[in-house]
DNA sequence: CTTGAAATGTAGTGATTACTACAAATTAAT
DNA sequence: ATTAATTTGTAGTAATCACTACATTTCAAG
């Protein structure tokens, strides 16, 4: 490998684990650079601009999540499978990555690229990730399951981080009584 | 009323709709002054500061979405409710509150108040406008569901503002399975 | 009419930001 | 060793932003 590519990757791995931890638009080049152990100027040789900084830093965490998901042993139905996503999202090691996950939602929508396909990106990933674990009950059309599990999931990132988490557990609750009073177990 | 109150309330009626059809994160002093037809020194001497101005803005706003709310006669049950709520996202007439909802949920993680205390407010305003209007069949937990279809609705919104339209309208045809196959209309 | 307060305009401050011009130092090639 | 290219530092630019100092006009009260 380059030299170069070498230092690219090495700060961009430094920037993205600083970036996990504060968040997107707290990074401005000179934190970036402090977070990297060199300057502005130095990022600005190696990159592009801030934008390029941005998506590889960003490209590489969504590789990290992509691969923080995988658990090919996990098969869920879906009462079980909606408690684990409770669950996970006051997970410590997940937490950071839906923070992040939640500010590029409104980035894309607000800025366009790079989010955007960021976005599309992570969300086709998590709905491999849920057809993968997801076992469905009976004839159920997976692709629906799938998005109700999805769109379920968003949901309760957003009250989990507007501080309205009693309201996820009600949720919760709803949803599994809802299938339960009417599929018993076969 | 106050000379100087009523010149608060149309400042901040006209800065209130600069701000539905474009965001919050547009509207600088500078954009505030044009919309309002005064200069951010004329702002300045009528607001504390800028805090001050979106503070009052965002609360005329939330006021105006919740009489854009009321339907008194409206009742559904689950089923049509979650039908409307998808439609509903969609409206033109709805659709700016929407953008700005999902505007204000991000500033109040990132930048606490006074937008935590707007999200609370619209938040409970929404949870009372579900439970004025949902018919609860048979013998079930209205909170429990009331925070379903508030969940769920933060999720649908989520979806279609990251352009993911299409698992919007899986994920109600799912939700509504749920309940339809178990549920005969009695 | 005089005087004091309220309303408004002009111009600017200081902070932050992404980004750059220029030059010096380091490294590599011949 | 000389030259050329790469790497790094210093300093600065231009834009944007919330906010302010100061001066002037407008207005109202006695």
């Amino acid at each position: 490998m380059d030299k170069f590519e070498q230092k690219r990757q090495d700060y961009t791995h430094h920037i993205a684990k600083a970036t996990l931890a504060s968040s997107i638009k707290e990074m401005s080049l000179k934190k970036m650079a402090a977070a990297a152990g060199t300057s502005d100027r130095m990022l600005m040789h190696y990159f592009k601009d801030k934008q390029d900084i941005e998506t590889a830093v960003l490209t590489s965490i969504s590789q990290e999540l992509i691969d923080l998901l995988q658990q090919p042993d996990l098969k869920l139905e879906f009462t079980a499978f909606v408690r684990f996503l409770r669950q996970a999202i006051d997970e410590p090691r997940i937490k950071p990555y839906l923070n992040l996950w939640f500010e590029i939602t409104h980035l894309a929508t607000s800025q366009g690229e790079p989010y955007t396909s960021i976005t599309r990106t992570i969300g086709e990933s998590f709905d491999d990730w849920i057809k993968q674990i997801y076992v469905p009950t009976e004839g159920e059309d997976v692709d629906q399951q799938t998005a109700l599990l999805f769109v379920f999931t968003e949901g309760l990132v957003v009250m989990n981080k507007i501080g309205l988490e009693e309201r996820m557990d009600a949720a919760v609750e709803a949803m599994i009584a809802l299938t339960k009073d009417n599929r018993p177990r076969n």
